[in-house]
DNA sequence: TATTGTTATACTCTATAACTATA
DNA sequence: TATAGTTATAGAGTATAACAATA
């Protein structure tokens, strides 16, 4: 991911217009969404990460839970589908949350090359404890966007659609 | 990096909404702007990849180098603020460059610890290139968008600037 | 003492290709 | 033949801690 600017410029003589981290020249970057997105992405996460701290469960094991706890039964396939992933990199994911105890997979009868994943009471409950913190994250995001949330939320939802 | 959900909901019975990727149940998470903002990255920063294809210069070090572009005789430290990470994960992709004959590094007269970055001849070649696939990756988003633009990026900078 | 940058090291996330087992 | 998932392997990106050079 990242940006996409346009022409290069010359040489120095940049306008700034935003200076979101320190005084440096944007220039063109500036008026582009690609490159905003992976700022606004960046800046969230790592947001979130410093709230959650050096909890048991990371943040990049938390959508993963959420989608299987949404999903009960989901198997790796569409799991993988549903996150843009290839199922091999979900493979190691998937086997330390359950070496963790936290996800429970079960081989299909109809078909018993695919696995049906849940989530464990124990991975309930490390869901349920990650779920305050992201959802002290999710008011403050909402604070700072307002009223506009549902503009945002259908911008960004026709993005990823239309670029998948 | 991730999203950020809320309270668990018990089993299945998930309400859908949109259905970004296949017929996944995304329940609340389908409500929260961390979750689509990163999803929308990843399908951005994917269709950006997909354009530039095996092309020399890849996506992640797009940025860095259109900020020196846009900033020449920026330091390492700078850098490092503009984009949110550390000085030692500059420190590779700044060597890689540099190898590769793309960027100059001039240590500073004034104090002799920082170096002025800049692109080589060469660099800002490798730059424009990369900035075709780039323009084009940004006029597709910008059509996605329509006349939205200038809210969206107004939230996007406003997100990364409260957060950091 | 404080700051710029490097080194050593490690961890996360991701992908490709070859493979197993099922279908 | 095609599909679900694993393994082996690799690469990008990032961070922390300890360090060197300089301020």
């Amino acid at each position: 991911m990242k940006q996409a600017p346009s022409t290069a410029r010359a040489v120095a003589t940049p306008d700034e217009s935003s200076a979101p981290e320190s005084d440096v020249h944007l220039g063109l970057l500036d008026d582009l969404i690609p490159f905003h997105l992976r700022q606004a992405q960046n800046a969230s996460f790592r947001a979130f990460a410093r709230r959650v701290g050096r909890s048991d469960l990371q943040p990049g094991r938390y959508a993963t839970m959420m989608l299987i706890h949404l999903n009960p039964g989901i198997t790796q396939k569409t799991l993988s589908q549903a996150t843009g992933r290839d199922t091999s990199s979900l493979t190691p994911v998937l086997r330390d949350l359950a070496l963790r105890g936290l996800i429970e997979r079960r081989q299909m009868p109809s078909d018993r090359r695919s696995f049906a994943l849940s989530l464990t009471p124990e991975g309930e409950r490390a869901l349920e404890e990650m779920a305050r913190h992201a959802q002290a994250h999710d008011r403050q995001v909402d604070a700072i966007v307002g009223d506009m949330k549902q503009e945002l939320l259908a911008l960004l939802r026709r993005i990823t659609a239309e670029l998948s």
